[in-house]
DNA sequence: CTGAAAGCGCTAACAT
DNA sequence: ATGTTAGCGCTTTCAG
């Protein structure tokens, strides 16, 4: 059997395409009788609704975007599950695309998903001033930011709290009795990255100790960032006796920057990380501070459907909480 | 500016329709001062054309499907790039799917695949026996399989040396001096693990070393199955002097293991990765077979693009070369 | 070489 | 409550 139609399965049933359409997508009140009829129709042809043909005819897509500022980091592919699990659930399919922090190819995505006029996108926007957000929201697409924000805009987002986590991680090293602390920072464009590193400054301020800009550096979220950055701070002046490192790629480079320095951990500094790595597999095992990254994606999923169905809310900036695991990386050693 | 149809373009180029479509899509001759008219107006109006309204006339779309079988591997995100960059290269777009190694949820992908008409599906299977092709190639959408194979099936596929790859891998630690290589195999019932396994069992048939069962274990390509793997294995009896492992994942795994058991490379006992783990930061720098994985995507994708473009060409059953790549983890210390 | 007209499969007005 | 009709935007005969 090629195609099955809306009117081969009205002229099984015996009703017109019109009824048809009713029982599969309304709820108006149709005959009991002809509901059965359509039904065991359907099931016996195994018909299944174009959706072109349907989207063509309300406007109306059931795919949603997903633009995403780097593939290759398990961050996000614990997320792109949240995602897709919500979005399947009801009978959404997802669009993957990776933008690799480029603005450019960012906005190409973002043209694309109006194009193909995308039911919605759950977007992590590769800067927070210049994401070009509007290509979207002019066409009211909905869209849901996750991990990051945007400046400027109106629209929903789903984050940690970075300032909070960074302060508790920092917070930490110091307890633990460091005094010489490290960040190694991301992009200044990102909320992440600034959140962060405003949460590293906010701790060491609270504790009394003056802010060293040697120890301060900037990374790009990725592993041979973290590694120059690290690497950087190393040469910059006499080595931390802690290191807060404000993502897992970067963690890994940080790593090799320290081996090669000869310097270990906890022995010769203390060390925080961020974002799951048991992918990583790192012994002695790392403190981090751990997201709900699944989470992160089922959420923002969840709230852009209830936009896509026309609900009407305020703006959401939901914030989930982050939370420190403090392991034998940050354990001075006894 | 709502939507720009074809109707408005053809309006502004004083044209018809057809003939719009037909600058756009055909080589069709038609006057030089009307293309460039249609042109003109396209660029002035800033017209897209409507994808659905163009598939539902057609019957074709320019979606492709890929349907992987772990979205937290790297090895499948750096292969998705490939994919994604080949097809948006010639305008298609690509959705992203996972299965988990799951039959069910994989069955699901295809049907939604064959529903959705896309145009073709780059498919890493989750069983070289189960997989439910048939569902796409009844509606001759063409599949290319990746990484993997299908036993009975007259499919395009791409993957490495799996076999050959291993075999090198073992004869370089039985080169170093190992006897007793302990092996981290995958399930047998993938083509990859099968593969990697029997390149490991001939390697030590060529040497004369008999095949000790009790050095190989199976685990499920990801962390925990190479864990408890290898836990088994070092249960299992005295430790072996070599060890390879025949995935990314499943190495993390075993590290841990060999650290929970006090066990050190190369000191201890030599090993032998495979993929790329760069990821991964470890110290020291572990031997691995690497695979051209973005290459596999890439190339995949192409195959795939040329079938859906109509070529008629024999069943491809392209083989990429994996290398093994020596590093410190496969040294004898001196 | 170009235009008119039909129709892909579906749903939403409008009739009944 | 159900059927008839029109048309979403596009491509493709078929005429001219």
């Amino acid at each position: 059997m090629a195609h099955v139609t809306i009117r081969d399965v009205a002229a099984v049933a015996g009703v017109s395409p019109a009824t048809v359409s009713r029982v599969l997508n309304t709820n108006d009140r149709v005959r009991p009788e002809l509901r059965d009829r359509v039904h065991d129709a359907v099931a016996r042809l195994g018909y299944r609704p174009n959706s072109q043909a349907r989207s063509l005819r309300t406007r109306a897509t059931t795919v949603l975007g997903l633009i995403i500022s780097d593939i290759q980091n398990p961050f996000f592919t614990a997320l792109v599950r949240g995602v897709e699990d919500a979005a399947s659930a009801v009978g959404y399919s997802v669009v993957l695309a990776n933008t690799d922090e480029d603005l450019s190819k960012e906005q190409r995505y973002l043209e694309i998903a109006a194009a193909e006029q995308m039911a919605g996108v759950v977007l992590s926007p590769a800067s927070a001033a210049d994401t070009r957000i509007d290509l979207l929201v002019e066409r009211s697409i909905p869209v849901v930011t996750i991990d990051r924000r945007i400046r400027s805009s109106t629209v929903d987002s789903i984050t940690v709290n970075n300032h909070r986590a960074a302060h508790e991680a920092v917070s930490h090293l110091l307890a633990a009795g460091c005094r010489r602390i490290g960040v190694v920072a991301g992009p200044p464009d990102v909320t992440t990255g600034a959140g962060r590193l405003a949460g590293y400054r906010a701790a060491l301020k609270e504790a009394g100790i003056p802010l060293d800009p040697s120890l301060v550096v900037r990374g790009n979220f990725r592993v041979d960032g973290g590694r120059e950055a690290t690497r950087k701070l190393l040469a910059a002046g006499p080595p931390p006796d802690g290191l807060f490192v404000t993502n897992n790629l970067m963690t890994v480079g940080a790593l090799d920057a320290l081996a090669e320095a000869g310097l270990r951990y906890p022995e010769d500094l203390l060390l925080v990380g961020f974002d799951d790595m048991s992918w990583a597999g790192l012994a002695p095992p790392l403190t981090l501070v751990e997201q709900p990254t699944y989470d992160i994606g089922r959420n923002a999923t969840e709230l852009l459907l209830r936009r896509i169905g026309g609900e009407d809310f305020p703006v959401q900036r939901l914030v989930l909480p982050a939370t420190l695991r403090v392991r034998r990386s940050s354990q001075p050693p006894t």
